[in-house]
DNA sequence: TCGCCTTTTGGCAGCGCTGCCAATCCGGTT
DNA sequence: AACCGGATTGGCAGCGCTGCCAAAAGGCGA
C-alpha cells in the first residue's frame, strides 16, 4: 500500500481506471455494482482499489448523479445536553446507518433565528432529508425547507402541523395524563417545577396540558418554580428547596423532567422528607436512573428511541406520514 | 419568493446571475466576499438571491475548489448512550459552529471495524477534519486516517501514541489518583464493579491504573464485577448488590463511572447501608447530579467540554498538538 | 463459418461551482 | 484628446464522478 500519498492529490477513479487497465465507467459500475460487467473487471477494479487505497469522492458523485441523492441527513437538535436528543440521535442514526445514511447534525441551542441559519448551512449540502425538533420555527425556516424538495420530519412534538411528515409525542397529553394521575391519588396542593420554558416549547406544552386538567378538577398550581438555564439535578434540587421555603405546605411536585426531578428526590433525602408520605414527585421522560432509585421514579416515559427510528423509516418512506408513538405512565412509587 | 420551485432543479448560480444580470464569477465572489466587486453588483446579486430563494451547492463548490476545504468534519464517537459523548460533541459543535464548520457524525457502538467503516464513509465527504476517540485502532483506519491528508484528532485519551493531534487525558493516571484517594483515606477492602470492559478500552485503562496503584501499597481488589452492556444506574444497583452478597465486608466500591456509582448509592439506600460508614463509593466523570446528591459524589471530573473545545482548535491549528488537559479528583462525601 | 442478439466496455458531456486570465471600465494624467 | 493603472467583470476550463450511447466482444444456432 503506498503510504507516501502525495498529500494534496489524492488517487481518483481515473487513476483507479488506469492502474486496473478498464475504463472510468467500468469502475464506476464495479464500485457501485451497478449495471453489468465482467467477474474479470471486477477483480481487477478490487485489486486496484486496495492496492492505490481508493477512497470514492462522494461530493463528485452526488454532484453528478440525478436530483441531489447525497446519503445525507441533515438534523438539527435543540441542544445535546438534555440526554433526550442524544437519544433520539441514536434511534436516528442506528437506522440510518443501516441505509448508508450519514448524519450531519447541527445544534441549535433553543434559538429558532440559530435553527434557520442551520437549516440554510444543512441545504446547502444537498441532504436527502431534513430533520427537525418540534413544530416550531421561523417562516424562514419553514421556506427554506418547503424549497429544498426533500423529505421534511419533525419530530418529538405532534401538538400542532407540520410542514411534511411529524413523528413524536403529544406533550399536551403528557401532563394532561400526569396531572391526572397526581389528582387521581389525592394530591391537591401540587406545584410545578422547571427549567426555562420561554426556550423549551415542548416544557410549556406540558405544563398547559398539565395546568388544564388540574383546572378541570377545580384545582390550580400552588406553586410555581422556573429555574433559568438548562435543567439539571442541582437546580431541581435547588428549585424544590425554594418552592418549600416558600410553601412548606405542598404535598405534590411536576417536574419538568426527570432531571429535575432526580435533585427533588435529593432534596428530600437530604431534608428527611419523607416521598411520597410528605411530598409526592413526579418526573418526566422515563430515564434510566427513575428505575434504579430506592423508590422508583413516577414519571413518564416517552419514546425517544423509537421516534429517532421512525424518523428514520420516514426519510426513506414514499409518503409524509403522521405518526403519534404515545408514551407510558409510569406508576412508580414517588407519586 | 417563488414557492414552486419544479422539485427536481433546484436555483443554481447561474440563475442568480442571470436574474441579477451579472456574470457566475460575479455572483461566486460577491457570496464568498472574496475578490473585488461593486456595490452595484453586490446589492443586484443580494436581490436575485432573495428573490430566488437561492442555497448555494457546497458539494459543487467543494469539489471546484482547491484541495479537499469542505467545511465539515467527520467524528466518530464509541456510542451515544454514555454522557459523555455528547458532552464531548457539545464543546466540538460549538466551537467549529463558530468557524462554519459542521459535523458528520457515526456510531461504533465501541466496535473497531464498524469504526474502521465508518472512517472510510466519513472520508468519501472529503472532510477537512476527522475526529476519533481514543487511540485504539485498526490497522486499516489508521492507514486511511493517514492517507486522507487531512487533520486527525484523537479524542479523550493520552495513554499513548496517536496518529496526529491527541486532546484528553490519562485515563491510567485517573485510575490511580482515585486508588490513592481510597487507600489515603483507610479503606482497604476495596472492589471494583464496571461495565463491559472488552469494549470500553478507556475504563479497562482506568482499572489497570487503579490496580497498580493499590499493588504498590501492597493491596489487590478483594472483588470485581463486570456487567455485561452498557453502564447504568440500574446495572451499577445490581451489580453492587451482586458484589455484597459475594463480598459482605466490603468496605469501599470503585465504579467505572457515575452512573454505575449513582445505582450503588441507589443500592445502599435501599438496604439502608451507611454511606460512606458501612461503605464508600467513588465514581468517575463527575456529572451533574454528583454535586447534587444529599452526600456529593466521590469521583474524578474529567474535561468533557473543554476537550472538544481543544479538539476543535486542533482542527483548525497547523500543526498536530498533544494536550493533556488533566482531571479533577472530587473529595465528595461518599469516599 | 456467418449473422444476429446479448453482454460488456469506453468515450464523453455535464452536474454547479471556483480559479485563472484576459477584457472592459473608470477616473485621473499628461 | 490620447493615455495609463487599478478596479471590476465575464468566459471558460476543470474538479471527480455518473449517465448515456455507440462500439466491441462474445455466444449460439443455422
Amino acid at each position: 500500500m503506498d503510504d507516501l500519498q502525495p498529500p494534496g492529490r489524492l488517487v481518483t477513479l481515473t487513476d483507479v481506471a488506469r492502474e486496473a487497465g478498464v475504463g472510468e465507467s467500468t469502475v464506476s459500475r464495479v464500485l457501485r455494482n451497478h449495471g453489468s460487467y465482467s467477474k474479470r473487471a471486477g477483480e481487477r477494479v478490487a485489486e486496484a482499489v486496495a492496492r492505490l487505497g481508493y477512497v470514492p469522492n462522494r461530493l463528485a458523485g452526488s454532484l453528478a448523479g440525478p436530483g441531489a441523492s447525497t446519503r445525507l441527513a441533515g438534523v438539527v437538535i435543540p441542544s445535546l445536553a438534555n440526554v433526550v436528543f442524544p437519544d433520539l440521535l441514536r434511534g436516528l442514526t442506528t437506522a440510518l446507518d443501516a441505509e448508508g445514511i450519514q448524519c450531519v447534525i447541527g445544534v441549535s441551542d433553543y434559538d429558532a433565528d440559530r435553527e434557520e441559519a442551520l437549516v440554510a448551512a444543512l441545504l446547502s449540502w444537498r441532504p436527502a432529508a431534513l430533520l427537525l425538533t418540534g413544530l416550531e420555527h421561523t417562516p424562514g425556516t419553514v421556506a427554506l425547507a418547503r424549497a429544498g424538495g426533500l423529505r421534511v420530519v419533525e419530530m418529538i412534538d405532534t401538538d400542532g402541523a407540520g410542514i411534511d411528515a411529524v413523528v413524536g409525542f403529544s406533550n399536551r397529553a403528557v401532563g394532561a395524563a400526569s396531572a391526572r394521575h397526581l389528582v387521581g391519588r389525592g394530591y391537591r396542593r401540587i406545584a410545578y417545577l422547571g427549567h426555562d420554558l420561554a426556550v423549551d416549547l415542548r416544557a410549556g406544552k406540558r405544563l398547559a396540558g398539565f395546568e388544564d386538567t388540574l383546572a378541570e378538577s377545580g384545582l390550580a398550581l400552588c406553586g410555581k418554580e422556573i429555574r433559568p438555564g438548562p435543567s439539571s439535578p442541582g437546580s431541581g434540587r435547588a428549585g424544590l428547596e425554594a418552592l418549600l421555603a416558600r410553601r412548606p405546605d405542598l404535598d405534590a411536585v411536576y417536574f419538568s423532567n426527570d432531571d429535575m426531578a432526580l435533585g427533588g428526590y435529593f432534596a428530600c433525602l437530604a431534608a428527611g422528607l419523607a416521598v411520597p408520605g410528605r411530598i409526592a414527585l413526579f418526573g418526566f421522560n422515563g430515564l434510566d436512573f427513575a428505575a434504579a432509585m430506592p423508590q422508583p421514579l413516577s414519571t413518564v416515559r416517552t419514546p425517544r428511541l423509537e421516534i429517532g427510528r421512525q424518523a428514520a423509516a420516514c426519510v426513506m418512506g414514499e409518503r409524509a406520514k403522521r405518526i403519534d408513538l404515545g408514551f407510558t405512565l409510569i406508576e412508580g412509587a414517588t407519586a
